[in-house]
DNA sequence: ATAGCATACTAAACCGATTTATTGGCTGTT
DNA sequence: AACAGCCAATAAATCGGTTTAGTATGCTAT
């Protein structure tokens, strides 16, 4: 790291623990505070000001380390750059893959940004972007969370699955996601399949299972209702998908196939499976949901339904920053849909013959 | 949701897209900013202003729906209760399990913060903080990141071993931690072990693997070189170590036992150890590291040394909370010392007669 | 009558910037 | 000489709060 350089008179003088306002380093030129920061800033303004004095107003704030205090900034000019990002928790998977893009995007652009998690609790759902907009953030972006009332400023959802005035809704193609997970199935020839549907809680479980339904209608499979299972609690640990599958196990329904609401329920229903004694593809064929980075190192690899997660962050947080350059009474995009791909691995196979 | 009760005569005024300003709240109630701002802070200059007034003034702020600046409150009063949270990449596991336990202690105490992530890019490591206190960050967290400058605010550092002038380092016990598992895998017979060590930017990486020959030596346990594989690249894939076990496989020495440097890595290393023909346990045993949630439902499931990472999380965010209320001069801790915790799982068994 | 004191407030400075309107000096033109 | 026009900057308002010092009023005690 290179040290500032010593030697200039300028150097000495400097209380290293003290930091430097525009009002000081006015001062130290002999120049006004307005003068100096039409300068900085490269304003329009400075046109006047003869070279000469900005190379001097320039190297002196340079090695005075000048850093314009940005709360002074913000509120002179009612522009924060920060917004704020609602998740129901900073978990491994989902959200953590989502905020990754969304960071991605907002920091190139010189956002930064605050981060609550809710943990599913509704005041708190209500409560943080209030909050938020009180320390004025120039927008929201609300990860698979149900925002309750309209923000004050342009707020994009990511799986929020509502319309809501003033809201852009980012979600998967959830129909053409169903479609793809169980045409792989039954070409493999399953039918007899069981399902494990999200939290209640969750913004994504109601359009997914919707979207399931709908599949398996088309394409001609029934779906038992005892087959049918539920994640419950609010973790997001394995352990749920195993609680499930047991009960499903336990229903002595026979089924070849299972179709789980995400990875982390997949992954807990295959050690369910398997201490039940079946084989996996061979007795019962799993596919997941997301494509967590894990997925693809369980064992059997995961067959699953990948989510574009991280680009569904990148692409939130770019239209969110269009959506706040644009004049508030622009148009906007009500919903932006993202298309999800099947990924193949070892965890699907063809169907045995009905034992 | 209840909506604000209609029927007064104030709410029938309320522009509801204007936000309302302590100003105009004043300028309503026909009485100075000054008493109205100390009533609402319940500052104790409101003691002279009677009870009566001081309900009208709460009445009102309620019902207009006053809600005080925060930019503007916290150029004032010097206070922004935001701190900055440094984290090389917003990934699955270590730093989403750390800036959970983080975000738990901070939001509770009332204060907000920003995250980055630098992808361990020199030039973001040294700017990101400059930018955080720019925005007037009272302190600053920095996880598993070599923080290179000393900071103007407190800071502490979760697993950043260096000895830096006002910074508080929160550490695991890497001692204990790599005799943890060397005892593990020695008592269970293995005498050949292969090891990975992590990637050279990870701060975690020096001193766990001085551990782990410190903790071998002392029980009489040789490490061959050409059995000790290194992490390399900037993402968090299993496919790290996926590669690394495959060198140490293509090494042609044999061993029975396998020490990664983190559970992601373990979980790579299983899957090449298996298309190697070895199975697990039963010819090599293998031992991860953090314990993050998935560790346990592998398959088998993942004997690891147990990193208290979300108590890291809230340690550090109450460490630096506690530094922040204490006078700038006054001393403060160098080093928190956590302790990690061996669970035994599926992965590790006897070792097997050299064949 | 008036000093002393509590009550009920308010005026104004302040935090650290940005930004608009204005100024004083100088040159060149009619 | 008067005026316009440019140059090089500055004074002052502003953002939305907090906070200190002060003031006007009425009441009591001497």
């Amino acid at each position: 790291m290179p040290r500032p350089k010593s030697g200039t008179t300028l150097h000495a003088r400097i209380p290293s623990g003290q930091t430097v306002s525009l009002k000081s380093l006015a001062e130290h030129l002999g120049l006004s505070q307005a003068a100096v920061s039409l300068v900085i800033n490269r304003a329009p303004g400075a046109k006047s000001i003869p070279h000469h004095t900005q190379e001097l107003i320039r190297k002196a704030a340079r090695e005075l380390n000048y850093r314009p205090n940005h709360l002074a900034r913000s509120l002179r000019q009612q522009r924060s750059y920060t917004i704020g990002v609602v998740v129901p928790e900073i978990s491994e998977g989902y959200a953590a893959l989502v905020m990754s893009g969304i960071e991605d995007h907002l920091l190139q652009e010189g956002y930064f940004y605050f981060v609550v998690s809710h943990r599913h609790r509704d005041e708190l759902i209500e409560e943080y972007p209030l909050l938020l907009q009180q320390r004025a953030v120039e927008g929201l972006i609300a990860v698979d969370t149900a925002v309750t009332g309209a923000a004050q400023v342009p707020l994009v959802a990511v799986s929020g699955h509502r319309e809501v005035a003033g809201v852009t809704n980012i979600v998967l193609d959830h129909a053409r996601a169903a479609a793809l997970a169980m045409e792989h199935l039954t070409k493999l020839g399953h039918r007899r399949m069981a399902f494990i549907k999200g939290q209640a809680f969750s913004s994504d479980t109601a359009i997914r299972w919707e979207s399931v339904r709908t599949a398996a209608q088309g394409l001609g499979v029934t779906i038992q209702d005892c087959l049918v299972g539920q994640l419950e609690g609010e973790s997001s640990s394995p352990e749920l998908g195993y609680q499930v599958t047991r009960t499903l196990i336990a229903s002595g329904e026979p089924f070849t196939a299972l179709f789980a609401f995400n990875d982390i329920s997949a992954i807990g229903a295959i050690q369910a499976l398997r201490e039940a004694g079946r084989q996996i593809p061979q007795d019962v064929s799993v596919v997941g949901f997301d494509d967590i980075q894990s997925a693809a190192f369980q064992n059997p690899a995961l067959t699953t339904v990948r989510q574009p997660l991280r680009e569904m962050g990148t692409l939130a947080a770019s239209t969110l920053l269009r959506r706040i350059a644009a004049p508030p009474e622009a148009d906007y995009p009500r919903e932006i849909v993202v298309q999800p791909e099947l990924i193949c691995r070892a965890s699907t196979g063809a169907a045995r013959d009905r034992s």
